[in-house]
DNA sequence: TTGAAAGCGCTAACAC
DNA sequence: GTGTTAGCGCTTTCAA
């Protein structure tokens, strides 16, 4: 009931529907559906009435109903640790673009590194049916989470969705995932290897959370490179903790007061060497003359810093494209048993100017 | 039909929907629904038997059927200008804070500065029914823009949302919309103030997109406590472009090398201030000792600067959280005719590293 | 305390 | 080309 009112700048009490819409036009809210969704033959006509009838109202499609109706959301969801550290707010870029590249909006959520604040998130996005949920950053291993995290991966599969690890390891040969990662524990080697070839021989590793997956990786690589060479990892000289600035500035400033005899660092990722650069400038250690410093993941900044940090490169941005794209295809076979779809992107060494070779003798805190 | 299996481990063919759960259960739907939103009173046994029919079944509410029936979406809808800039993803994370806070979850969509793509992702917001729709950063004088951004505010209005312009100016007083702002002109007057007071007369604005609101206040900021002293304001001291690191290091650099005898330089915001700073450094020149420097909005990286930056403080992240905390709270009147509710944060000078009295003579290109 | 039934606003057969 | 008519999966009176 109720339409003849032509106020058309006053906000109607009544939400305006497609069958207002269709009334006004006087034509079927089928007609209206077509129309708005040109999948069906409409006479250019009524297509015309039935648009100005749309404008008229100001009428605007209710993408819940839609949804219900076309079991179609046009929706990824994406949950991060957080959103303003670079690794992730890159990653969240490229799911943006991707996801509004082929008409989707994006769901996003922090997890601030809670892990049932993680999973609670996942259902939340299991509730909105995404086309995808991708779940972004290492993870710990624990098997509870990985079970839950698997079940996850199966209902989102059941619902014709797609759980993709992105930078994270696998839950399980079972779990109907997708992932899109690349390989820590190889670029750690190599900029390891890096180091050794300059000539360095103590080497302090600092940063990244203990048990993370992708610091476990880091860590590994980093041992392994020094082990190819029969150089020892002294526990001294491996300083866990966080991935934050924060982080690498504090421990940093502890150990050079505590005159470690090192020659270069391993900054777990880009955050934690710039705040050991911090650390280091502030003592007058210069680097890389009298101690050298890489980082990880090559975020922009890190191209920024005084000196130019070396590094290893990890498109964030692609790894973000890459998982909705993966998320997107499907390819699983008919009973969607089968783990399909993997990504590696691959990670390189960037050169720049934070290392050389060590000086004949170490620095120390005194001089 | 259909339900004599118990493969519980195997994605069912046939999403399981309330009534799957009703029957198992040996209740209604209407049950169902009430032990889910738990509004209602229910017997504690049947609730037990719903849940453990809810568990078994590995059943997760559709959403969107809930909006649809409840028109309750529970979600917020956020656009910006770019993701990985600091400004945006400060005030994305206190936006999804509070959201999540008040068990919303949060759309978030990257307009990339394109005001028709700005509109467009308006709409597909206004389409989910989001509680609030948040637009973030400024805007240009564009009669055009202002007046289709003023007729969503309408429709939002009218479906009981609402649009809050976060960092960004009026639409007009007609526009029933909610605003989170601050100072920019009064903040730009106050830094400027400041470098006056240390005895700078030759200071170079650099920095801002030409037109957009913030840039124009802060420039209208910096002139106002300019000529208040009698200074002038020559327009080869002016440069305006871009609110970008790049930006600010190329202009900073050809500034320089043409000679401008500048004793300090307001940059727009502290993004252009770390690229100018690399380029002054990039030079020989010492920051503050030859030139001084100060930025705008205090995002945190600006205190990791060598100097660390003089700048204006900004609360980015409440910023976010009070948008949607203004808009959630229903204080408009009946008629939803009167734009109701504005919040003006505060904004307060840091005085850290990077400013300091103007050498006797200024630094040239020579020397 | 619980069930029946009428929608919420839209899409998608199926007819004409 | 266009209208009719079932639902989509849930919430919410209204009765019982």
């Amino acid at each position: 009931m109720t339409t003849q009112d032509d106020r058309a700048t006053v906000g109607a009490m009544h939400t305006v529907t497609m069958s207002d819409v269709a009334e006004r036009a006087g034509v079927s809210s089928a007609t209206v559906s077509r129309v708005l969704n040109g999948n069906y033959p409409v006479a250019q006509a009524t297509r015309d009435v039935v648009n100005r009838a749309i404008e008229d109202l100001g009428y605007t499609a209710n993408a819940h109903a839609r949804a219900l109706a076309s079991s179609a959301t046009h929706s990824v969801g994406i949950i991060v640790n957080d959103l303003v550290d670079p690794f992730f707010s890159y990653i969240v870029r490229g799911v943006e673009q991707e996801a509004s590249a082929t008409g989707r909006l994006c769901i996003v959520a922090a997890s601030q590194g809670d892990v049932d604040r993680e999973i609670g998130l996942i259902d939340r996005m299991i509730s909105q049916r995404t086309d995808a949920v991708i779940v972004v950053g290492g993870g710990y291993e624990d098997p509870r989470a990985r079970r839950r995290m698997a079940e996850r991966a199966r209902t989102l599969a059941g619902i014709g969705s797609t759980l993709v690890l992105c930078g994270r390891p696998s839950v399980g040969e079972q779990a109907p995932t997708k992932i899109v990662g690349y390989d820590n524990e190889g670029g750690a080697f190599a900029v390891t290897q890096h180091l050794i070839a300059q000539g360095h021989r103590r080497i302090l590793y600092l940063g990244g959370p203990i048990g993370l997956s992708t610091s476990v990786a880091r860590l590994a690589g980093f041992r392994r490179a020094m082990q190819s060479h029969g150089y020892d990892v002294p526990p001294e000289l491996v300083h866990q903790g966080a991935f934050g600035r924060r982080f690498g500035h504090a421990t940093m400033g502890e150990i050079l007061d505590g005159n470690p005899e090192i020659t270069a660092v391993f900054a777990a990722n880009d955050l934690v060497a710039a705040g050991a650069l911090d650390a280091m400038t502030a003592r007058g250690v210069r680097v890389p003359e009298d101690i050298s410093l890489v980082g990880y993941d090559d975020i922009p900044q890190s191209s920024e810093l005084t000196p130019k940090l070396t590094t290893v490169h990890v498109p964030l941005e692609d790894m973000g494209r890459e998982s909705v794209r993966l998320a997107l295809s499907r390819t699983d076979d008919a009973f969607g048993r089968h783990a399909d779809g993997e990504i590696i992107v691959g990670t390189r060494l960037v050169e720049r100017e934070s290392v050389a070779p060590p000086r004949a003798t170490p620095w120390t805190p005194g001089r």
